[in-house]
DNA sequence: TTACATAATGGCAACGTTAACATTTGGGCG
DNA sequence: CGCCCAAATGTTAACGTTGCCATTATGTAA
């Protein structure tokens, strides 16, 4: 076997196949201006150097690196999975790749995902927030470099994109007020949570908006086990028929808290999660949840990117809604 | 506010400072043979113009790209987060990109994975192969892209690196049988999960190099709700005091299973998992399960790629142990 | 036959960066 | 004062690709 060139060209191949580079570049792109019989020369001498085309070559010349950047502060997180499916996915429909960042070790602002990202072959760049960046108010996106926040925050210069947690609320609210029941109890998470403060929100809005004031709530920190001692506390009260778990394992942990009480769902008190995140793990229940739609998240931020092709398109904010999944752990008192 | 040109390059900068591109080029490399002056200036020009390295010009000087491609046939899949932490961390540390890459819609094998990537400025890529792919046996990696296999599979051409399915199966029927346990009933899953069938063949060996003849395993499909039949099904056999689950749903299915048949675990029956998956998901369990490195498997991957350096490092395959967890759903029986 | 349109292909330059080499400058020392 | 060395900076070319324009074949109408 002969030595293997560091890397094939063009020149290369217009060399073995007889014509010019140029012709190569066009049998490439598919021109139509090339006689087919060229092309199948061409195509032969491809394949038997094993060209492939160089992108930074490409890029260089064309400005563009069909390229959208995902910076994350944390990779492990509810719904990343989902959203990055969702970044691939749009991707894909573009011809464009993902190419993912960690910004970590470095402080939690935008600043430092953004420059993290600059010497990237990216043409956009996507920003997954957990929680609220020390610059947030202050940031502005590097100039051509098309910025996309998750987040349900509206940010001035950035478009931004997440879950509807409000309407997530009030759907989950109103739903138990339609079965009947007088009140929603409601079993909140840590305070430093965005998402989880908006819930909250959305929980005491809507009840208030029915008229109704929102009970003492209960403060849990996203585990089973404070879902479980969230349940013993609520089993004792008489006025709680409906508890509303700021997620699935809480909620879980709930049923199990309020069962040792001697309480049953949802016969006793109805039950109710967020996230969607128990599915095959738990074979007793079918828990009445809220599913987001994180994969459209991830697709709404590239598609605002690669979609836009160059176009200096506005700022746009977008909350997806999640979906009300139904399963036994809700009693209908009408 | 002055029209945005294109793009700002070192002759932009290198004008404005009153300096050579090569000055320019030097200082962004920190050289020491600019003078801190000097370098000050540029600095200074840089600002001004809003100047960043254009990673094109860049990589087609270099020829290297400093990234690392990961193609995944299903993004969604347990352990995928993790991996991904280990990716971006160890390309973290290298200096390195991670562009990531769905291969869907295409068919199923290795050849289409290396063929999207080529395109892609990736020095290197990584393969998370969920199912056997049709060219597995045949597949040869694109000259000059080191490419490292994530699967249990030894492959003659690339380097593979994965969970070590065989020794979890060893650890925990051996931690079963030191236990005191005579023997382990094995939950399986779908034959077609590659993973799965190893942990299979693991549970039967060890038996098997303990003297003990393995008992009818019972077929599950990962759910919870197939533990919780295999469960009421070991439920009734007198000489099953210990079982295995070949995930931690199905662990927990198993548990629920036996209870409602009047088993209590670990008093009569002990059970173990795989995955460490429940974490807070469930209240009143902690389960013995076995938890796998797959940040570990995910930095050994890019490490190959980035660390190699260009110098062709030989083909290596590597299996990482995961660690078993004791819960409490385990009886010393001695 | 000539003129002229059309199809197919070639030549050249430029994208932004940096390695290699070339040049200038400033000092130290005989 | 001249020599040489080192430090600081400049010049040139090339990486691979493709847009633009020029050129050459091929056919078609006047």
């Amino acid at each position: 076997m002969a030595a293997v060139k560091k890397s094939v060209s063009v020149k290369d191949v217009a060399r073995l196949a007889g014509v010019s580079e140029q012709t190569v570049s066009r049998t490439v792109h598919d021109s139509p201006s090339v006689r087919p019989e060229t092309k199948e020369r061409v195509r032969a001498a491809m394949r038997e150097l094993g060209y492939r085309p160089n992108f930074a070559g490409r890029s260089l010349r064309r400005g563009k690196f069909k390229t959208v950047g995902v910076a994350m502060f944390n990779i492990t997180g509810t719904g990343n999975l989902d959203r990055m499916e969702g970044f691939a996915a749009a991707a894909d429909k573009h011809g464009y790749a993902i190419t993912l960042t960690k910004v970590d070790g470095h402080p939690y602002t935008l600043e430092s995902a953004s420059s993290r990202m600059s010497a990237l072959p990216v043409d956009g760049m996507v920003v997954i927030m957990n929680r609220m960046p020390a610059d947030f108010g202050t940031f502005e996106p590097l100039p051509g470099m098309q910025t996309v926040l998750v987040t349900m925050l509206e940010h001035p210069l950035c478009s931004t994109v997440d879950n509807d947690q409000s309407d997530c609320s009030r759907q989950v609210v109103e739903y138990l007020l339609e079965h009947g029941h007088k009140t929603v109890h409601f079993i909140s998470c840590p305070e430093r949570s965005l998402s989880g403060m908006r819930r909250e929100e959305g929980w005491r809005e809507t009840l208030r908006a029915h008229g109704i004031e929102p009970p003492q709530l209960v403060r849990g920190d996203w585990t089973a086990q404070s879902g479980y001692a969230a349940g013993q506390a609520l089993a004792d009260d008489p006025t709680c028929t409906a508890i509303y778990a700021s997620n699935d394992a809480m909620a879980y942990g709930c049923i199990r808290g309020l069962e040792s009480r001697g309480k049953c769902v949802p016969q006793d008190v109805s039950v109710v999660g967020v996230d969607d995140s128990l599915g095959d793990i738990v074979p007793d229940r079918r828990l009445t949840t809220v599913r987001f739609d994180n994969k459209r998240v991830g697709m709404w931020a590239v598609d605002k990117i690669a979609g836009a092709e160059g176009v200096v398109s506005g700022v746009e904010h977008m909350l997806i809604p999640g979906v009300l999944v139904e399963g036994d752990t809700v009693r209908d008192l009408r």
